[in-house]
RNA sequence: GGCGGUGUAGCCAAGUGGUAAGGCAGAGGUCUGCAAAACCUUAAUCGUCGGUUCGAAUCCGAUCCCCGCCUCCA
């Protein structure tokens, strides 16, 4: 297998750090607010990542933080008139619950910033000992400088860094720095009623970047096999858990970056952010969008590449969902009828085929358009050769399995005994097949009119009449 | 200003030297009592200019557009 390593700026061939297991980390939300489309993305990318790995038989222990306190995290719960905790509470609830509805796996653990200080203060005590921080009024940095690699994973020259120096950081804080391009990994307690946890520098809380570096390596190791997150997190924040984490452990701290690219949104494709508040809540878009649909349109593009959120690409996302919903209703359907069967080798030989065209597509850096391409292939020589006479079933079943499994990757589940009886249907149905052998049209339209309305369709053929519950 | 990404038919998109996959939409057709689903047919010389080569979307140079990052951000 081969994936796209931001640090070496290539697709390398993938080896994990012990054979047949992987551990991987992945940055979580802040969660000051309800995930939006962007921070689904993420997760979504590298769940299919996730599921793949665990398709090739890799066990995987998958790490992703919850980030649950922050300045954004302070001033929402001000607003909202409740305390951090509690704040950060609900909207971990929220996230289970949107990101369940998504179908994301989740992670083998969900640590949370606040229930490591112990383990950060330990963390940053150590880069103090070892000279790669400083302690100035409460607050404690990082000398980025000191670093060798800083810079490294974002290609970026540390002397135009200080030209470039954002607004985003206050005056006073800067001012507090011997190095513009330093960070917190310790920030003071501002107002006394702000939440913050007592260390060797005054009371306080850590800063942002710490306590991923302290979580990774607590949960996972020193060293880890894969470390994910949105490509607006390459810098400054992966660049600073990699100064963070290698210079307490003198180890490299990962071997494989991988990044995700953006979810843009409009015409002008910008990115679909908070601070631009062109975001759309996970929340909100479920009012709209049947989950399956959203999950595959954020699942069905390469996760390097940028995801335009349109109402067009949704449609062409159900599109897809419904086609392969259709073929395993139909196999599904197939396999109930006594129709003879007869065994079809060039079906099987196909079968095969996609496996190795799916694989070869996947294990390129997780090209899942390629892999989508294959099993497209597939769908429409399934599709043929369900509409013959004789059907091979052992290879229909064999197919109908395949594939689910190959979907589930993306995240879809179909439940295909949607024909399970239900009597009141099954007796309109016969009712109308019995006026259709009489040619009596009026009344066999007028039945399907009615089992429209409560909300079956229909369709006829050669087999008998077939019928499905429509989505809601 | 620095760093990075991107530009392929109306839309999504594959393709890193050998003469443009696939999907959606559109058009036509087959099947069907009608419908549904399905199947078949059908479109682009690859942002622009120049170069290398027998041959380039693919390599080199220049140039333009768009997007992102440069300590809030998935």
């Amino acid at each position: 297998m081969k994936v796209f390593n931001t640090l070496t700026r290539q697709k390398e061939e993938f080896k994990p750090l012990t054979p047949g297991q992987i551990k991987m980390y992945v940055c979580g939300p802040t969660v000051y607010n309800y995930i939006h489309i962007g921070n689904a993305r993420s997760v979504i990318a590298f769940d299919v990542i996730r599921r793949y790995f665990e398709y090739r038989g890799y066990q995987v222990k998958y790490v992703s933080n919850f980030t649950d306190v922050d300045d954004k995290m302070i001033n929402e719960a001000r607003t909202e008139g409740t305390t951090v905790p509690k704040l950060a509470d609900k909207f971990i609830k929220a996230y289970l619950e949107d990101t369940a509805a998504l179908n994301v796996e989740p992670a083998t653990l969900h640590p949370r910033a606040t229930h490591e200080i112990k383990e950060i203060i330990a963390f940053i005590q150590t880069l103090l000992d070892k000279g790669y921080a400083y302690v100035e009024s409460g607050n404690v940095f990082y000398r980025a400088a000191k670093f060798p690699h800083y810079g490294q994973l974002s290609g970026q020259n540390i002397d135009q860094l200080e030209e470039g120096a954002s607004e985003h950081i206050s005056a006073e804080e800067q001012a507090q720095k011997e190095d513009p391009i330093d960070f917190a990994l310790w920030k003071t307690q501002k107002e006394p009623d702000e939440i913050a946890w007592d260390s060797p520098w005054g009371k306080g809380r850590p800063g942002w970047h710490i306590e991923c570096s302290v979580m990774a390596t607590k949960y996972l190791g020193e060293t880890i096999d894969i470390h994910g997150g949105g490509e607006d997190l390459e810098f400054p924040h992966h660049e600073n858990e990699i100064a963070q984490s290698e210079a307490k452990t003198g180890q490299k701290f990962v071997d494989y970056w991988l990044h995700n690219g953006f979810v843009t949104v409009g015409a002008e494709a910008e990115k679909m952010s908070k601070s631009l508040h062109n975001f759309v809540t996970v929340r909100e878009a479920l009012q709209t969008i049947d989950p399956q649909v959203l999950r595959f349109f954020m699942a069905s593009v390469q996760y390097r590449r940028q995801l335009n959120f349109s109402d067009d690409n949704l449609q062409q996302a159900k599109t897809a969902v419904d086609r392969f919903k259709n073929v395993l209703q139909t196999a599904a359907f197939r396999l109930q009828d006594q129709t003879a069967a007869k065994a079809d080798p060039a079906m099987h030989e196909l079968l095969s085929q996609t496996k190795r065209d799916f694989e070869a597509a996947m294990d390129d850096d997780f090209n899942v358009q390629n892999a989508l391409t294959a099993l497209y292939s597939l769908v429409t020589s399934m599709n043929e050769h369900l509409q013959k006479p004789q059907i091979d079933k052992e290879f229909v079943q064999a197919f109908s399995q395949q594939l689910q499994t190959w979907l589930g990757i993306f995240g879809l589940e179909f439940s295909t005994n949607d024909q399970a009886g239900d009597a009141k249907i099954e007796a309109l149905v016969k009712e109308r097949d019995e006026a259709r052998a009489q040619k009596d049209w009026a009344k066999s339209d007028q039945l399907r009119d009615q089992l429209q309305a409560m909300g079956i369709k229909l369709q006829d053929t050669p087999q008998g009449t077939r019928w499905t519950k429509l989505e809601d």
